[in-house]
Formats: structure tokens, sequence, C-alpha cells
DNA sequence: CAGTTATTTTAATAATTGTTTAATAATTTA
DNA sequence: TAAATTATTAAACAATTATTAAAATAACTG
């Protein structure tokens, strides 16, 4: 993943709204959940709904599919990960797992 | 932590400038990096390394020690986790490792 | 103390972002 | 086909954010 894709997703995440529809699409897993009944779950207008949902899709945070005349969405847990990838990658040099190194690596 | 807060550390590396700095602290460890080589390293101007410290610093994701005529930025690794855990939380509704369930558990 | 180096602050400007309202598109039901 | 439901788009406005240049602060050196 790349620094300007990375910038982009955390840009989508870091908005309240946004921020709470990803992570009930986190719990909800792949089936997803109606754009309709997370507006209603979060008290959001359905119009701001949308230009929600096509910030995190742009990202690709999440998917979507029609069924009926509701759209499903349902976080992207491949891109997820690697973002988070990204930000933890080579965490202290690579040496130990949880960075309890006490000396660092940079001059 | 609190949304707000993850909210706030989301946007702080929203941006490039800020997430190649915080991507060097991670790789350096605990005991990271003077501010004027990271403004050579990444090219930018100290005046907007400064700008960019203070918004890292505002977030709680990095922190910074005075040495001599020096200042030293490092990473803070607690809040990253906590941060990322954040995202991660409730997978799947708790179910498996990897998000691998294929049915969903939001109706 | 004067001079130099390292970093921060301030002020000004340019660009981006979130919310609301109203209108439009797509799908189902009668 | 017409009406109802679900969701998206477009336009407008208010608010926030990034960058630059210049000035100021802080710490060391001779």
């Amino acid at each position: 993943m790349e620094s300007a894709q990375v910038v982009t997703a955390l840009s989508a995440l870091a908005q309240p709204t946004r921020l709470a529809i990803f992570r009930l699409l986190v719990v909800c897993g792949p089936e997803g959940m109606a754009a309709g009944q997370l507006a209603e779950k979060l008290q959001v207008s359905p119009a701001n709904m949308s230009f929600h949902f096509k910030t995190l899709n742009h990202a690709g945070l999440i998917v979507n599919r029609q069924d009926g005349r509701f759209v499903y969405y349902a976080a992207n847990f491949a891109a997820m990960n690697e973002m988070l990838a990204y930000l933890t990658e080579n965490c202290c040099a690579g040496s130990g797992d949880g960075c309890d190194v006490p000396v660092g690596k940079c001059g």
C-alpha cells in the first residue's frame, strides 16, 4: 500500500460520523448492513450518510451491493489490515514484538 | 480510548508529511530522532515541521524531550496501539480471528 | 556577552471539508 | 402505470487546515 492511499484511508476515518459507520461495519462482518439501518442507528440524515459512504468507498474502506431497494455496505477488511500494517511497518526497526526496546535505531 | 480522541489521532496521521514523520518515528523506536534531522530527511521546512509536530503532539501520537539544543521526537507506541485496537474492536462480532466468517452479525 | 544553531511562533493566504435542503434515480408494491 | 420507499446527487454556505515568510525564543560556544 502506498502513502497516498493510506492518507486517503486515514482521512476517511478521521471524522466522527465516518468512524462510527466504519466501526459498526467492522462489527457486522462481511454481510454488512443496509444504508438506512446505519442511518437510523447513528441518527444521521440519509443525504449525509451518502456523502460519507462515498468518501469511505473512494478510500476503499467499504464495499456495497444492491439488494432489492436496499444498499448494503460492508467493511473491506483487507484494506483495513493493509492500512494498519502500513502504520506499524518496521516498528522499532523490526527488533522485538512489543516495541519494548529501550535503544533507538536512529541517530 | 474514546471516539473523539481516535478522530484526533486519525486526523493527525491523515496528512502526507505527518504520516511520513510518524512512520519514521515508529521505525526509530523509543529514542526517537531530532527535529532537524527529520526535517532534512523529509525535505520539509523547520517551521512547517513544528506545525506538524504540534498537531501530532496534541493528538498524543508523539512525545518529545529536549537534549541540549536539540529536541528529540519519538512515537507514542501505547497511543498508536490503542488507536489501532479501537478500529478493530469486536471485529466480526468477535467471531474468528481473520474475519473470514461468511455470515454477518447485523440484520 | 556576542554570535551561532535549533526550534517555535505569528500572521497571512490558499485550499479543502461537512452539513443542509431540494431534486433525482432506482426498486418494489398496489 | 402510479404511488411509495430507499438511496444518491447537486448546490450553497460555514468552518477548518496547510503552507510560507518573518520574527522570536532557547541553548550552546568562544
